[in-house]
DNA sequence: AAAAATTACGAAACCGTTTTCGTGTTGAAA
DNA sequence: TTTCAACACGAAAACGGTTTCGTAATTTTT
C-alpha cells in the first residue's frame, strides 16, 4: 500500500540532505555514526530500496543482458537459456528474453528495441526466416549502438561476433560413423531444409563419413509448415532403396521415425537402427529409447555468457568462435544384440 | 563503432537547446518545419535512439514485467511463458525472466532484486521448496512495494493477489474417470510430496471419482530427489493389490511407467491403462503414445498477463482467480479395442 | 500604427540516484 | 589564543531524457 519511498522523502523528513541519506545508506565514514544509524533504521522502517532505473541511469550500466531465440517451447534453448542464466545470475546480471518466432520482422523488433539501452549486451540465435532470407542488417543496429553481441547455435558468417557453436559437422559425422558401425548400409538423413546452418552442417558430417567407405547417401530434407510425418513417411516408399538406418537431425523426426517405422512392423534396430541429435527429453521415452548426439545446451550457454562477459569488459579483444563438442549417447535403437 | 549519441550531442552540434531536439524527434508542432526536419535528418543519420533507462526514469514506467518461475527446462512454464511474452508484446511489454531453480532462496533473491523498480509487474509461479516451507514472507517485498502480482498455477492461499490455476480437481476428476470408464478397477496414483499444491489438488479430484464409486485409493507419492524409476517400481510390487490402471500428475512419471510396465511384460492399455496430467510432447512419442488432461499452458500465460495488465490499469480491483479447465486427450495408453 | 495573437524556441524543473567539491564547526596542536 | 586538520554535512552537477512555462520575434488583427 505504502507509496514507494525515495531518498529525497527520507532526507526531507530526517531534515538532513538527499547526499547525506546517500551516502549514510552506502556506509560512508564521511557520515557521524549518529546520523547514519538515524538514517538506516528509518529507511528500514520503510522499506527503502534505491530505485533501480535511477541507478542505471546514473551508472550508465543496467546489468541487463537480453536473449533473442528463435523459440522457448523448446528444450534446446530452454538449456541454453538455463546455462547463461546460471553464470550471468553469479556476476548479478539479469536476463530479458525475447523470442523472435523463428520470425525475421519479430527478430528485428526485438533487437531494435533492445538496442536502446535497455541491456548491456545481447546473446541471440539467429530466426530461421532470417537465415533463410539472409537478411541480417538489423545487426548492425547492434554494431551501431556499439553493444556486445554473442551468436550461439544458429550463426552467420556475415555478422561479426563472438559465437558459440555445437561441433555440428563433428556430430554428424559421429552418429554416421555409429550406424555404419553397427553395419548400416542405406544410411537416410532427416535433415531440415539447408538454409538451417546447423541442419547443413551436421549433412555435411553425415556426408563426409558416407564418403570415407563410399556409402550412398538419401537426403530427405522437412520443411516444417508441411505435415512432417508425411514427409518422413516418404523414406520407406522409395521403391530403390531400403534404409537400414535413419540419421535424423533433431529428436521430433527421430521419435517421428520410430513410430513410423514401427507402425510398418520394422524392428528397430535390427531391421532400421536410428539415432537423432538432440539434448531433449524425448529419447529416454521412446521405444526403444532413442540413441542420439547430446549437444550439451548448457555448457552452450554458459560459454556463451563467458563471452558475453569478456566483451563487456574488453571491447577490443579480438572475436572468438567456440565449439562445444558433443558426444554419442548410445541407447537401444542402435543396439543390436 | 560510433559513441552513442545523446540529445544533448545532438542539441550542441545543431546549436539548439535540448529541448528543441526533443520536441522536433517527438514531432511537436511546436518547433518549425525547418527545425524539425535538419534535426530528425541529424539524427537519424548518426542512428540516434532515446536512451531507455532515461525515459523509464522519466515516466515512471519500465514497461517490463517480471516472471518469475522455478525453472525453464519443463514444457508446461515455457508453454505459459510463451502465452505471457504473446500478450504482454501485444501492449509493447517486455519480459524480464528469472529462474528460481525449485529454491526458496532463490526465490527470495529473484523477488527482492525484481522489487526495485525493473518492473512494472510480476507473475509468478512459487518454487516447492517455498511451498514446503510454507514460508511466503517475502512476497510482503512485493505488497510494500505496491508492485501488480500475479500468481500462477503453484499459488497459495496466504498470498493476496490475482491467481490463475488450472482446474487441477477437476482434471484428476476426469483422468480418474475415464479410466474407470475404461474399466479399471484398481487405479494407482502417481503423485508429488502434497506441499506441491497441484499434485494435492489432483489428488482431491483422483479421491472423488473413486469415492464415488467406492473403489480403493492407492497413493504414491514420488519424491524428487530419490530415485524416480525406483519409487515408481514399487506399484508394481505391492503384495497386496496389483493396479490395472495408473493416474500420474505429470508427464515423466506417467513416460516411466509406461517404460516400468513394459518391461514388466505387461500389455498397455489391456493389463494396464496409463493416464497423465500434462501438456508436454513426450506423451506422442511414447509407446503406446500417452492420454493426457491437457493443461493448456498458453492459455494459463495468456490470462495470466492479461490480470496483471488489467490489475496495472486499475489497482484497486477485487483480486480474481481464474480456473483454466482441463481437457481429456485420449491416446492409445487408454484405448482398449 | 498600435494591440493582440501566434510562432519558435530556450530555461529550468523534474525523474531518483551518486559523487565531487565546498564549507562551517570542532578539537587538537603550536 | 591562534592555526590547522579533521569531521560532518550540504550544494550542485551529472546521468539522458520530457515537459511546463516564459519570452523574444514575427504576424495578424483592429
Amino acid at each position: 500500500m505504502s507509496r514507494k519511498i525515495t531518498l529525497k522523502d527520507i532526507a526531507k523528513e530526517l531534515d538532513v540532505s538527499t547526499s547525506t541519506v546517500s551516502k549514510a545508506l552506502r556506509g560512508s565514514s564521511e557520515i557521524s555514526q549518529k546520523t547514519r544509524d538515524k538514517i538506516i533504521a528509518f529507511a528500514n522502517y520503510y522499506h527503502y530500496k534505491p530505485n533501480s532505473t535511477a541507478l542505471k541511469l546514473q551508472s550508465q550500466k543496467t546489468m541487463v543482458i537480453g536473449i533473442v531465440v528463435p523459440e522457448i517451447v523448446h528444450h534446446f534453448f530452454t538449456k541454453v537459456i538455463s546455462g547463461i542464466e546460471k553464470v550471468l545470475n553469479k556476476y548479478h546480471y539479469n536476463v530479458m528474453i525475447c523470442l523472435s518466432n523463428e520470425s525475421l520482422n519479430k527478430e528485428i523488433l526485438n533487437i531494435n528495441m533492445l538496442t536502446d539501452g535497455s541491456v548491456d549486451g545481447l546473446i541471440v540465435s539467429i530466426a530461421k526466416e532470417t537465415l533463410e532470407k539472409n537478411d541480417f542488417s538489423h545487426f548492425n543496429e547492434i554494431k551501431n549502438n556499439d553493444i556486445p553481441l554473442v551468436l550461439f547455435d544458429r550463426i552467420s558468417d556475415k555478422i561479426e561476433s563472438d559465437k558459440v557453436i555445437v561441433d555440428d559437422i563433428g556430430g554428424g559425422y559421429k552418429a554416421t560413423k555409429h550406424l555404419m558401425e553397427i553395419g548400416c548400409k542405406n544410411i537416410a538423413l532427416l535433415t531440415t531444409p539447408s538454409h538451417v546452418t546447423v541442419g547443413l552442417e551436421r549433412e555435411k558430417g553425415y556426408l563426409k563419413a558416407l564418403k570415407e567407405v563410399k556409402l550412398p547417401s538419401n537426403i530427405i530434407h522437412i520443411h516444417e509448415n508441411k505435415n512432417i510425418k508425411e514427409q518422413i513417411e516418404k523414406l520407406f516408399n522409395q521403391s530403390n532403396v531400403y534404409p537400414d538406418g535413419i540419421f535424423a537431425v533433431n529428436e521430433i523426426y527421430a521419435a517421428t521415425a520410430i513410430k513410423i517405422a514401427r507402425s510398418k512392423g520394422l524392428k528397430i534396430p535390427e531391421d532400421i537402427a536410428i539415432i537423432g541429435f538432440t539434448d531433449g527429453l524425448i529419447s529416454k521415452f521412446t521405444e526403444p529409447a532413442l540413441t542420439t548426439i547430446a549437444q550439451h545446451g548448457l555448457t552452450m550457454g554458459e560459454q556463451a555468457a563467458e563471452l558475453l562477459l569478456y566483451r563487456i569488459k574488453d571491447k577490443e579483444r579480438p572475436f572468438e568462435k567456440k565449439v562445444i563438442s558433443t558426444n554419442l549417447k548410445i541407447r537401444k535403437s542402435t543396439q543390436k544384440k
